[in-house]
DNA sequence: AAAAAAG
């Protein structure tokens, strides 16, 4: 029910959504209420004590994805498990595996809805962007026998279970990246994708975990005894905040698949984590700091990991984190690359991060998605010329505006992007003492103050949220409908993130930027960005852009993609400093002709994050 | 230069 004006926002359009997403194929049978997350019935071998050496790990063809692998918990309880590998594949299922104990280990219905109810959710992280505005986002992909994308979940065999949370999402078709992806995941290829957030990363890379770990022959998790948890897959992101997010989001794709997901992040009460972590793990999301405490208390052994992914691995070079992952990643107890499978995720491909893919990658796939924020018009973008001591009262200006054309009365959400900590604290008190609530969100808070930041933003209490640059990347924030850059960044990169906060969920979104000479480096590169975006460039930027050509870097020749496969550059011998290629790309540009095809109206949903 | 992340 909504609660406030941005869910009211959200469950409009996630009427318009679900309307769509009903008539979406491949619906399994109705199961009534009180069947579910039961063991199936009948034809399905009995629960198994004794798991044997080859006591039904894989179901029969076709139906191996009948029953959830609802052994999560199992701690404790998974009994013959040193019968060697009785374990996955959805048959260990225990019957009670719900009902057991204190009812603690029930699993938390992460859509919110009620549980029985089988009718389509009301979504209120529905982020899906209306899909007509991507169809020209250019794809590449390189390497050897790269499997072919798909153009539906359907063509994905991702199992019952997997495909009713796709719909509970309301996710109607893939996205780019997760067209490619996904399928060049299952067929146990690594990977390494340039692609932007936005760009429904997250799925691309939980799908294929997910339905490996369901359909994977796995041994038991660690016994009870053992405080050392083993999760089968490690998902490495920059912030605390996007590990909690992806958190989120992959509990929902797991939902009732038995596949357990744990987030640890620092900031927090470390108690909690480690009790998540003894109650068993198989997907682990982890900001790198935390994991490393972890794995030098000996609570978290990396030895069964099967799949790496990492997420924002250029953020994570840019914030020093190297040194942490490679000690994770290379001098712990990590299989090897070819042994795990590993899926790189990245916005840019510098040259650290092409010596990272090839330390970390096997005979790995290359995959380049264009910029999502450069090839779309639903993001107005408006420069100002701001002097330094004007733009408090120029942001008032803009805040009075909005708040006298707001909807139902009330501020929009306004996501305002400082350049220091310190700064947006002084910002944020300035506004509230002057009428506008306010709070913010940087590195300096208490994570929790952070976190209760975030929800007293989305749930429109302080409709304005002055952050830096830890609020740029990756984080989703439904409805905002207005992004100022108080501060204009120094990459175009993090700008082209920053309005990408704004435009989600199939509406237009405006974002604002105040410029003044101490921005003229941006002047070429902002520019060329709103140019390709069809954006109204203001003259006077025009020429900051000309007289300031000396600054700023080139906007990749006028690609739209992050990188390139530098081993397709027989310019190698360079160096590979020319690593944002200069176009020239025809081969895979695109997708294939009627992919995007479909009777899907504006604004429905897709699998966006 | 600032930001983030382990206390």
């Amino acid at each position: 029910m909504p609660t406030s004006w941005a869910d009211s926002v959200a469950a409009a359009d996630n009427a318009a959504a679900a309307a769509g997403a009903s008539s979406g194929g491949g619906r399994s049978a109705y199961v009534p209420p009180h069947l579910r997350n039961r063991p199936p019935p009948s034809s399905e071998p009995p629960v198994l004590a004794h798991g044997g050496p080859s006591s039904g790990n894989i179901a029969p063809a076709g139906n191996r994805w009948a029953a959830p692998r609802n052994d999560y918990g199992r701690s404790g309880y998974s009994s013959g498990g040193g019968g060697g590998g009785g374990r996955g594949g959805g048959w260990n299922n225990r019957s009670g595996g719900w009902d057991r104990g204190s009812g603690r280990d029930r699993e938390v219905n992460p859509f919110g809805d009620d549980e029985g109810a089988d009718v389509e959710p009301v979504e209120q992280e529905n982020t899906g962007i209306n899909f007509d505005a991507y169809e020209d986002i250019p794809v590449e992909t390189s390497g050897d026998n790269v499997p072919p994308p798909v153009n539906t979940f359907a063509e994905i065999d991702l199992g019952d279970a997997l495909n009713k949370n796709i719909r509970r999402c309301k996710y109607v078709k893939p996205t780019p990246v997760q067209r490619y992806a996904i399928p060049i995941s299952l067929a146990n290829r690594d990977l390494m994708a340039c692609a932007q957030t936005g760009s429904g990363k997250t799925a691309a890379f939980c799908f294929p975990i997910i339905s490996g770990i369901m359909t994977g022959q796995f041994p038991p998790r660690a016994p009870h005894m053992s405080r050392t948890a083993c999760p089968l897959a490690l998902i490495l992101s920059p912030t605390r905040e996007l590990s909690i997010q992806i958190h989120n989001e992959a509990r929902k794709f797991a939902y009732q698949t038995g596949v357990k997901v744990v987030v640890a992040y620092g900031g927090a009460p470390i108690n909690q984590q480690l009790r998540e972590l003894e109650r068993g793990v198989d997907i682990l999301v982890a900001t790198p700091g935390r994991l490393v405490d972890l794995l030098e208390r000996a609570r978290v052994s990396l030895q069964m990991i099967k799949y790496l992914a990492l997420d924002e691995a250029d953020r994570m070079l840019d914030m020093g984190f190297e040194p942490q992952i490679r000690n994770i990643v290379q001098q712990m107890d990590m299989p090897p690359p070819g042994v795990r499978q590993t899926m790189l995720f990245s916005a840019t491909f510098p040259k650290e991060i092409q010596r990272l893919a090839s330390d970390f990658l096997a005979g790995y796939i290359f995959l380049a998605v264009g910029r999502v924020g450069s090839s779309t018009d639903l993001i107005v973008q408006r420069v100002e010329y701001v002097q330094e001591t004007d733009k408090r009262s120029h942001l008032m200006d803009l805040l009075h505006a909005q708040r006298a054309n707001g909807t139902h009365g009330k501020q929009a959400l306004t996501l305002v992007f400082v350049e220091t900590k310190k700064g947006a604290d002084s910002l944020e008190y300035w506004l509230c003492s002057n009428g506008f609530p306010a709070t913010t969100i940087h590195g300096d808070r208490s994570q929790q103050e952070r976190e209760q930041a975030l929800r007293s933003f989305k749930s429109g209490h302080t409709p304005i949220l002055v952050a830096t640059d830890v609020a740029a990347r990756g984080l989703d924030i439904p409805h905002v409908a207005h992004v100022v850059n108080f501060d204009l960044p120094n990459d175009i990169d993090d700008y082209v993130h920053r309005i990408g906060r704004t435009g989600r969920a199939g509406k237009s979104g405006l974002a604002t930027a105040f410029f003044n000479e101490n921005n003229s480096s941006m002047a070429r590169s902002l520019s060329e960005l709103m140019q390709e975006a069809n954006q109204e460039v203001p003259a006077w930027l025009a020429r900051f852009a000309t007289r300031a050509s000396f600054g700023g870097k080139n906007r990749r020749g006028g690609g739209r993609f992050g990188g390139r496969d530098f081993r397709r550059d027989n310019s190698y011998s360079r160096g590979g400093s020319d690593y944002y290629g200069a176009g020239n790309m025809s081969s895979g540009y695109g997708a294939p002709s009627g992919g995007y095809g479909g009777a899907y109206g504006s604004g429905v949903t897709s699998a966006w994050d």
